[in-house]
DNA sequence: GCAAAAGTGTTGACGATACACCCATGA
DNA sequence: TCATGGGTGTATCGTCAACACTTTTGC
């Protein structure tokens, strides 16, 4: 930023946003893809992005992005919790020009079969172990989007962000289940949602709700808080 | 990525790097920074940073400036702890044209003075309290640094890369202490990072070295580990 | 001797684990 | 009445904060 600036002499990049949208699915972790219809890649399995616009910030280009590709409301999306995985710059991982690309991480409760709007083709919810073969280096940032939500599930509360608007403590459970891939102790993890304040709110009126068979349970809201103290750590501690 | 695609059509960005290198200095947090030569903001203080080149990736382009910032070699850079922050990309953050900052942050034992070398007029160790009026969005990028390094002392061995190869818990424990702005009751530090399998290993031939008057105390090495299980949480276990 | 810094020991509070057990519902 | 999932209780263990105490140096 200090040096070497010489207007119209700078390296000419193109900037673009890609996006890592996870779900939980009939018990399995599921990420949105998208089929590209032009070279390179023609026809293979990409993240969902696109190229950042002059007047747009990356993040503001990542949730156009994510409404264009879900169907969503802008509404909806404007609530959707999405964070800045990292940034990709191998000079390399585009052949067609320099592409710089922010990563962006999205968790979204069970929504329905995307439109494959906006430009894409086709787009679908893919479970992660089927998601292989992906274009540029999308892979890796899959890769690097899976291991960073689940290190935050252990601190923060946004495992409620796969849930729909109600939901049961053993939904919640099944999120931190899904996406470590580990089966937990039901009552310990009930005791943990619910000693840590602001992380869940019992909703008022108790009305209840079936999963199937078996007891019907509670119903709860997600909390104030975003963080969790102390932190709901995997089993074995192993941060994988 | 899946659609726009116009080749020499798509919107030009420059792309930098910029980097918030932290050390310990006599008990204080400092951060290194260069005085700009040029407008915009010349004369004001800045984040070290420069263009990527069109050959090179963001991590590699930090790595190059950092070692022209601050006269080390280039193997001594090569071997530092340097990791990406985030990416800055408002429209509005550089006024000249659309500038998109991969951020880096690096972690560094007391070095020599910067020679102000390679293109920055001077360049400095700044308390991280006095580092104030930063050309650009250079504070807020200074404040998520700070903030990031602070969490990942928890849950990471990278404290000991604030330190020289040799160090005595004594000076470790001040790393968390500056960094944290807190104190830490030693005789449970102690335990704590000794009971941390390859947080730490003793230096054998048992030579002691003073940090003044008192016992002199034992030295260590970095150890093997870069995680800590369990974390060594902050008092009063909040984020901040 | 005294201050200062290193190092050891002990205790009690708290959280997590690993269970056993009861409750409500559908088939 | 049995299988299924929801919900409660409890004993045990490990970790950590707090604090008392000893050791080794410089002055």
């Amino acid at each position: 930023m200090i040096k070497d600036y010489d207007p119209g002499a700078f390296p000419p990049f193109a900037v673009t946003v890609d996006l890592a949208v996870f779900t939980v699915r009939e018990g399995r972790l599921h990420v949105l893809l998208v089929e590209r219809g032009e070279d390179p890649y023609k026809g293979a399995w990409a993240l969902p992005g696109g190229f950042v616009r002059p007047k747009e910030s990356a993040g503001q280009a990542a949730r156009r992005e994510l409404a264009e590709e879900t169907s969503l409301s802008e509404e909806t999306v404007a609530g959707l919790h999405l964070e800045q995985l990292r940034t990709y710059s191998d000079p390399d991982r585009d052949p067609r020009m320099r592409v710089v690309s922010v990563a962006y991480t999205a968790l979204v409760p069970d929504l329905p079969e995307p439109r494959g709007g906006g430009d894409a083709a086709h787009a679908r919810w893919t479970p992660l172990a089927s998601a292989r073969g992906l274009a540029f280096d999308h892979e890796r940032i899959l890769a690097d989007a899976h291991h960073r939500i689940g290190a935050k599930l252990e601190y923060t509360c946004l495992a409620t962000t796969f849930c729909p608007p109600e939901f049961t403590l053993g939904e919640l459970q099944q999120v931190y289940e899904t996406v470590w891939g580990v089966e937990l102790d039901r009552p310990n993890f009930r005791r943990k949602v619910l000693t840590t304040p602001g992380f869940v709110e019992a909703v008022e009126g108790p009305p209840r709700r079936t999963g199937g068979r078996g007891k019907p349970a509670a119903l709860y809201r997600a909390g104030a808080a975003s963080a969790l103290h102390p932190p709901l750590l995997r089993p074995e501690g192993r941060h994988t």
